[in-house]
DNA sequence: TTGAAAGCGCTAACAA
DNA sequence: TTGTTAGCGCTTTCAA
């Protein structure tokens, strides 16, 4: 089934039914509904290869994240998903399993197959690979952190002053003996609140112990491995942990509860993301409000900015809110009392 | 850059540089050399639409799952990732929000875009959608139980089967008063449990109680309000609650923590998925385990083989196991004998 | 082993 | 308002 029948069966040329297709206003009502008719009456559909090879759009976008196992994600994923089909475009969702040479790889196929634009949500990226993309023409736009410091729209929150303000928080709560556990992924994301810790330490007059930062991978399972390295240390065993991200805290509470020890009470968890769970654990944990969803809703907003402004966009850079939501899992103000 | 220019500064025609992208052992090694080498160094790629308009093959299948924040569907989406993936396939992964039309609204576009194959997973499409599908020649495969009765490939699970064990296992636990809340989706699969659990009871010699069997959306908040109303049933409460997923499961968790009763000791709570957090929970949650990875993994294969067989496959239908997966939260075995 | 040219299905410039 | 026709970039048949 292909415009010539059309054009046959409703005795006009393949242009007018292009036409009507493309721009119905330039065609004679009449002509219109005949053809619109038989289009209908027939199942006609454009062949989208052949539009392709004329127009060069796609209306497509591609969106790489890391991970399909963290939630965090998911959620920035939905935020993308929801702009982009409201403007009608499809979103090609790529997971790349926090693996480099496959996030290339992927983006080599979007680019190859024409899509309108690319977000990378904590990509793994060198800045050579992001000029790559720009080079090759498609628009591009960066959701978190990412190593180059290129002239790329991107969407973040302040990782290094979320950190800061959670490791305050537990030293508020009256903690003193507080490690971090750190995924080995999203790297620079997890480096900026490395130096949050270390500020917020240092502020306190406070050495900060090397044995107390821990990395794993960047899952339930790697917070599990990491926390019960510190719950092995003895009479130096930390008395709050903060995670990198809720899933690291959620292996953390439960090596926690492995160890006979209480969350909270014994030691204190910080997670990071506030993903949707997270407050459905026992004790509800305290976390990083990470903005996720509407990171997501922002990303696509401005990759759609970027395709369709015609000269391109100079610079864009949006940074979020990230707030502290405290729950139960870092122990009680009251504490504090306890202890001076 | 296109195939003209790589034949001119090679100085052979576009016919060879064809043959040397696809057929490259018709044409003399010398030539190829040559040709790839300039290829190479002007980083030259084939028209994607170019190409789809020759050969009417993609590479690209379609899976459709009912939501993002359900982390069972993302489960089966990581299994046909990785099969697609590693079969050289790029899947466009689209998710319809348990929303028919959406769901018929991203067909359209797959279909229009040439996909090779689509999985749908959990659809909530009828029949004759199913049907049209496959008339538009298109690979389907279903995972998940779906309205149609239609001769489709299809990956599942006996629902009917382990609902029924599940209730039963509850049964054997003591419990007596048992209830179910149920997700408004997926339709298909949610009677099929529905009709489990109405067995069980009735094998047991125990009525029906109409008010123990809630509806609410199939997420945490849906499974939230659906127990409140059972807590709220007074003297009537049921002592068990049979969940469809296990994010309704966490959901009655909650409600049942604020309604200041006991999971386990109060009332028992049985899930379905068995997704990674659910033995996070506290107390860890006794569900039926789906093997949804392996869901994914098997219908992926089937669509794959359905796509690259020349005359289509007959009927295929996959039965996986579910077992019950025995955790703290549906109360212990040893309360049987307070209660004989 | 290679090249010329037709054709995949569509859009749009140009002509009528 | 409509039709004719030249491409879009590629593959492949046919001929050399």
């Amino acid at each position: 089934m292909n415009i010539k029948e059309i054009a046959k069966t409703s005795g006009v040329s393949v242009a007018t039914v292009s036409r009507v297709l493309n721009h119905p206003e330039t065609v004679a009502p009449k002509t219109r509904e005949k053809v619109l008719a038989i289009i209908n009456e027939l199942g006609y559909k454009p062949n989208w290869f052949a539009r392709g090879l004329n127009f060069n759009k796609t209306d497509t976008i591609g969106l790489l994240i890391p991970s399909i196992q963290n939630p965090a994600y998911m959620e920035v994923a939905e935020g993308v998903e929801y702009i982009a089909n409201s403007k009608g475009y499809t979103t090609l969702l790529c997971i790349t399993e926090e693996d480099v040479e496959k996030e290339r790889r992927y983006i080599q196929t979007l680019i190859d197959r024409r899509i309108d634009g690319i977000i990378l949500v904590s990509s793994l990226l060198e800045d050579s690979d992001i000029q790559e993309i720009k080079k090759q023409n498609t628009a591009e736009v960066l959701i978190g952190e990412n190593k180059g410091n290129s002239k790329i729209p991107i969407v973040r929150i302040d990782c290094f002053g979320a950190a800061h303000k959670a490791v305050k928080h537990l030293l508020n709560c009256g903690h003193r003996k507080i490690a971090m556990v750190y995924g080995s992924t999203p790297i620079m994301e997890n480096n900026l609140k490395i130096k949050g810790y270390k500020l917020a330490l240092k502020e306190a007059g406070f050495p900060i112990n090397e044995d107390y930062l821990v990395e794993d991978e960047n899952t339930i399972e790697g917070g599990y491995i990491a926390a019960r390295k510190l719950l092995g240390l003895g009479d130096d065993r930390p008395d709050a942990i903060f995670a990198t991200s809720d899933l690291l805290a959620f292996g953390v509470m439960d090596a926690i509860r492995d160890s006979n020890l209480s969350i909270a009470e014994d030691v204190a968890v910080m997670g990071f993301d506030n993903i949707r769970v997270s407050n459905l654990m026992v004790p509800k944990l305290t976390t990083v409000d990470k903005p996720l969803y509407r990171m997501g809703i922002s990303g696509a907003r401005l990759l759609l900015d970027v395709i369709e402004s015609e000269d391109g966009i100079a610079m864009s850079e949006i940074i979020l809110q990230a707030k502290l939501k405290i729950r139960k899992s870092c122990g009680h103000k009251e504490r504090i009392k306890e202890i001076f």
